[in-house]
This record gives structure tokens, C-alpha cells and sequence, in this order.
RNA sequence: GGCCCGAUGGCGGAGUGGUUACGCAGAGGACUGCAAAUCCUUGCACGCCGGUUCGAUUCCGGCUCGGGCCUCCA
């Protein structure tokens, strides 16, 4: 029995699928004009785990994970707009970032990822719906969803209309009937990407996307929807508003899952605040998309989570740990403490903890790729693509040295190699090396 | 201002009305030519003030501090 916390109830409630051979989850995707940063993967890699947990509990072909690509946007169009290309040069080759750094730690594919661009048909269907049914309004251009219209507004972030207006930090458009409505289209310029509409050539705003996408792939109502807490307000409540609206009031979602934030210092890391640090950049510093992931479930997903480079060296020496000890076991079976704290709302660490609990190699290796971790072998892990005849040449005149007890020479081999990343370890059957 | 969340040892971080996980780092020991790895041992905490209770880190109230959202945002 899973259970998790549900933002709308804010509570924990077991989670009891609508139809347990299609689960359905929805995840918030990138959108794609930047490279993704540590903050952006750490959803990335909850809702993997989340995901890998539902197929270890329902089967593995229970689940249908969505995670969208927004390559449509506003900032996409600046992106191109200052590199004098189409926008697709952009959003094409940031998603290729996207799979490759997410792919780095351990992040599986989603079952489909639906492209903004290649949706609008369907979310001009929706809003021509919104409009029929009087929920949306066409107004110089642009289409607004009509706020008023859903009684039910504000719900998830529980937030009523009066306090929105009154704490409006922006101002409102003029041709806003309401200062809460918020762009279903909106028109787009001679020379700036847009699609024909029966309210002209424009292009989606971006609350619509997702309302769309999850419609034409999962259903009017899922079991799951996920994304960061900034998400919550507005775009999760707008997506209620809007899908509810069009579906004669079917919920959007039976459970909504947020993560916090990845922080820097003690406020969170975000683009605007300029504080991020990639993946990418990890990467290429030497460490390993296996502790990256570590480190990102090593708070619980709700929790905020402080990044440090203590936190990646303490996530690298436990994974050394763990490689040890599974040496080159093969999968057996899953330790069901593992399980069970994964199951209660998805506690990454106290799974964790009872991962470092694991005395059976075989045991530990399954039930650690259930985390999506140690799934490379401990060579592979330790030695990787080091030059190993190189290194066992030298090896080979360090052991001569010390058999003639020159450890001088036998010291000054070991430092050369260490100055390299390679650690010699002498044990009773000799001498064995690793990378740092 | 409104809504929401958090405060646990050097660090990370679960959890619990009563014997206070676990990991990393540290210290001591064993082992080693010296290390490394490993094993053994070990120190260190529950923001403040009240309340409820036989007993609160855990429940309730207040306070302080910090963070998030209210604008693009994972």
C-alpha cells in the first residue's frame, strides 16, 4: 500500500489508482530554452522514483508517465530572437540536453512526452470549448480564461479571489475583464512563431498546455500530478480551472505531488536569482550522475534541500560504500523495509537508511535500483575508463620496490598515481586501485 | 499584507508521548613498512515561552527566526 501526500487534502491518503493496470501520472516538464539546473532535476528525479516504486507495486506496464516538453514560450522566442535561429534550433537542442543530463542520473525516459508545439490543434479544441461553455472570452486577440466563472477558483493553493487581487504585485492588463483572468491565447506578431486560430494567428499560453496535453494522452482526470511547489499557484490552479471547467467539473487529479526546492545558500536555487549550478557542470568536474542522484534523495522530496559540495562528497563516500559491499552481485530480491519507507509518501531517506542496513550483497544492489542507484557494476563504479594496463605496469614496479623494501620508491608511485585520481589499496592478496 | 511550510548533534537527515534512527565527517583502537579499505569503540541534538500529561523533541497555544508562493520559475 503506497501512500502519499496529496497538496490538495494536504495530508497523506493511500494511493488507490482509478484503474490499477493504467495509472496515470502527469510531471511538469521543462521548458526548454536553458539548460536544466540541479533545482530542475530534482523533480526529474522524484517522479523517476515514484514512477519506479508504482511499477514495483502495480506492475511494469501499470503506469502511464507523461512529462511534457514546453517548447513553446516566451522566453524561448527571446532565446532565438538573440541567437538569429528558428526557435526550434533552441528548444531542440535544449531537450537533448535535457535527456542527456537527466539520463546521467538515472532518470528513465517517461512513457511520453508530449511536445507543445505538436498540441495546439487540441488546445484551441479546448479553448474553443472554454469559450462555448462561457468559462473564456475573446478580447483584443487574445482569449482569457474567465476566473469568476469557476466558483471553485483556488482551491489547491487555497487562496480566494479577494486575496489575490488584493496582493497583486503586477499590474493588470486593461483588457482583463477580471484582474485575476489569465491568457489562453494570445496574439502573435508578423515574424514571432504562431499557429491560425479562429481568433487569428497567435499562439497557447502556457496554463492551457498542460490542460490539453493531459487530455489528449491520460484522460480528463489522472491519478497523479506532479511538479515543484512554485508550480502550485498559478499554474496547477489554472490547469484545475481550466480542465475542470471543460470536463463538466471532473477532478483534474486524484492526488497532487509537489517537491521543494533545491536551495543555495538558504534561498532557492532559481535562474532569475542567478544562483544555479547544472548538472552538466558536475559532470564535467568529475563526479558522477549516480551521486548526483544520491544527493537529490537524500532529503525527503517535500523537504527543502540545502546543496552543498559536503552533501556530493558525502553522497560519493556512501556510494563507495554501498559498491563495496555489492561487489558484483547480481539483483536478487528487494528488501522490503526499502519498500515500505518508499511507500510511506515516498521517504527517500529513511529508504536510504535502510539501504546502509543491507548486509546481503544481492539484496542491496536490487533494492538500491529500485532508487535508480547502483546500477552500473563495481568495476565500472571504481575503475571506469582508467587506463588499467598503464596503471598495473606501475603496480607491477611499486610491488617490486616493496618487496625490496625501497618504500621510498614504492611511496612515490603511489603519490604519482594518487596525484592522477587512481588510490592503491595494498591487501593481503595484494595490491588493488580505484579511482577516486 | 494574504496563503503555506520549516526549525533535530560538526554536516545531511528520519522518526517518536516514556528506552532519542541512520549516513557522512571526527576521535581512539585493531590491521598496515606507512597509508587506504575494513572491523571494533566513541563523543555530540530535538529554536524560545507557556499549557496538557505521571512523563513532550513528539500534542496544543503563543513567540522568535528562516524559507516558499502571491510575477517567469522544478
Amino acid at each position: 500500500m503506497i501512500r502519499l501526500h496529496d497538496t490538495m487534502a494536504r495530508e497523506k491518503r493511500p494511493f488507490v489508482p482509478f484503474n490499477k493496470k493504467r495509472i496515470t501520472m502527469y510531471v511538469c516538464g521543462p521548458t526548454v530554452y536553458g539548460r536544466a539546473h540541479i533545482g530542475n532535476a530534482r523533480p526529474a528525479v522524484i517522479f523517476d522514483t515514484l514512477a519506479r516504486l508504482i511499477r514495483h507495486e502495480f506492475g511494469a506496464k501499470s503506469l502511464v508517465y507523461a512529462r511534457n516538453v514546453t517548447d513553446i514560450d516566451d522566453k524561448i522566442i527571446a532565446a532565438a530572437e538573440a541567437e538569429g535561429v528558428d526557435p526550434s534550433a533552441i528548444t531542440e537542442r535544449f531537450e537533448r540536453y535535457y535527456l542527456e543530463d537527466m539520463g546521467a542520473l538515472g532518470v528513465l525516459p517517461p512513457d511520453i512526452a508530449p511536445h507543445a508545439t505538436h498540441e495546439v490543434a487540441a488546445m484551441i479544441g479546448m479553448i474553443e470549448q472554454l469559450v462555448d461553455l462561457g468559462h473564456a472570452y475573446e478580447t483584443t486577440g487574445h482569449v482569457l480564461f474567465s476566473v469568476p466563472s469557476d466558483p471553485d477558483y483556488g482551491v489547491l493553493s487555497r487562496r480566494d479571489r479577494e486575496q489575490m487581487i488584493a496582493g497583486a504585485r503586477v499590474e493588470v492588463a486593461p483588457y482583463k475583464r477580471d484582474p485575476a483572468d489569465f491568457v489562453l491565447w494570445k496574439p502573435s506578431p508578423e515574424g514571432v512563431i504562431g499557429w491560425d486560430s479562429p481568433w487569428g494567428r497567435g499562439r497557447p499560453g502556457w496554463h492551457i498546455e498542460c490542460s490539453a496535453m493531459i487530455k489528449a494522452h491520460l484522460g480528463e482526470t489522472i491519478d497523479i500530478h506532479g511538479g515543484g511547489l512554485d508550480l502550485i499557484f498559478p499554474h496547477h490552479e489554472n490547469e484545475i480551472a481550466q480542465s475542470r471547467s471543460a470536463h463538466s467539473g471532473a477532478p483534474l487529479a486524484r492526488f497532487w505531488v509537489h517537491n521543494g526546492f533545491v536551495d543555495m545558500g538558504i534561498e532557492k536555487m532559481s535562474k532569475s536569482l542567478g544562483n544555479i549550478i547544472t548538472p552538466a557542470e558536475l559532470l564535467a568536474e568529475g563526479h558522477r550522475g549516480e551521486t548526483l542522484r544520491l544527493a537529490l534523495l537524500s532529503a525527503h522530496y517535500r523537504q527543502p534541500l540545502p546543496w552543498t559540495d559536503a552533501l556530493i562528497a558525502q553522497a560519493k563516500a556512501t556510494l563507495d560504500g554501498h559498491y563495496r559491499k555489492a561487489q558484483d552481485a547480481e539483483p536478487g530480491a528487494i528488501d522490503s523495509g526499502v519498500i515500505d519507507a518508499l511507500a510511506d509518501d515516498l521517504n527517500t531517506p529513511l529508504a536510504l537508511s535502510r539501504l546502509a542496513a543491507i548486509d546481503d550483497a544481492a539484496t542491496l544492489r536490487s533494492s538500491a535500483q529500485l532508487l535508480g542507484l547502483l546500477t552500473s557494476t563495481s568495476e565500472q563504479w571504481f575503475r571506469g575508463d582508467a587506463n588499467a594496463l598503464e596503471i598495473e605496469r606501475r603496480i607491477a614496479q611499486r610491488t617490486a620496490a616493496k618487496k625490496s623494501r625501497d618504500f621510498e620508491t614504492a611511496d612515490l608511485i603511489r603519490d604519482e598515481l594518487k596525484a592522477e585520481g587512481i588510490i592503491l589499496e595494498d591487501g593481503p592478496g595484494g595490491t588493488t586501485w580505484r579511482r577516486e
